[in-house]
DNA sequence: AATAACACCGATCAATAATCGGTTTTTGTG
DNA sequence: CACAAAAACCGATTATTGATCGGTGTTATT
């Protein structure tokens, strides 16, 4: 999946807003952007259509908000661009052997510490089953 | 940086390959695409703009040759779409927390081995400082 | 000099995001 | 209930970018 520019501000805002109508994304982007309130709406509908936005009838507006959460979008796409050249199931495992050359020795150790949640969640899983 | 269809294909043939020029590229995609030469020509230009492949002139054709390696580009665009919306420098290691969901315990000691040789160079670094 | 192989330029097409005008629908108010 | 305001909806336009190729110029080889 692409999004574009201003789909992904709009996504951070309502990421930010937990959710939001057409005239509040409006207003929101009135200061940096000159996008009209009918670009917004459109825009909005885009990401609706893209099933990253749900949305309710408050009144006689939409209300939108999101359906994922930031990091599993980041997630998503992570592992879409990954397996654009590396289809295998551990392609993602390589990459990671690029990327971790920039990490210090803090996120080392957060990151070591998802590994083990992830250990425990894991044996959780096989007791369970 | 945002890669097309076909520039996709062309990379992971170059991947394979070390290098080719455009009748090289363009006789290995016969069997599974109609692409002309001449697009393929344009194809490896973009590349080429886009900085993913070097060429040298051999004769009077040139030879192509993939500039950064498989690995380093996914880490590249992982990099650039976690940016896009977690500006901040831990973004990616927060962007881990989702994806750490996926991994088996197989992958888990792999990444954690690549975690602690990380550490080792860091550490390497250090003394030579 | 002729020819073949190739690069290069320019044009077109397709898909998609961004943009907005105009129309219809809904709703709240006098 | 009629009317005005607010919002959705529809359709058209523009911009960007990748895919596509024809045609022309360039170079090397015989």
């Amino acid at each position: 999946m692409n999004l574009g520019e201003l789909e992904k501000l709009v996504l951070q805002y309502l990421w930010e807003c937990e959710s939001g109508d057409v005239k509040q994304v409006h207003s929101h982007f009135k200061s940096t952007r000159t996008s009209s309130i009918n670009t917004i709406q459109s825009t909005l509908e885009r990401l609706y259509k893209k099933k990253l936005l749900s949305r309710v009838k408050t009144g006689h507006a939409y209300t939108y908000q999101p359906i994922v959460d930031k990091q599993d979008l980041i997630a998503k796409l992570i592992k879409s661009v990954t397996r654009d050249f590396e289809p295998d199931e551990n392609g993602l495992v390589a990459a990671f052997s690029s990327l971790s050359k920039e990490f210090n020795a803090t996120q080392l150790d957060k990151l070591e510490s998802m590994i083990e949640k992830q250990r425990q969640n894991l044996n959780q899983g096989e007791i369970n089953d």
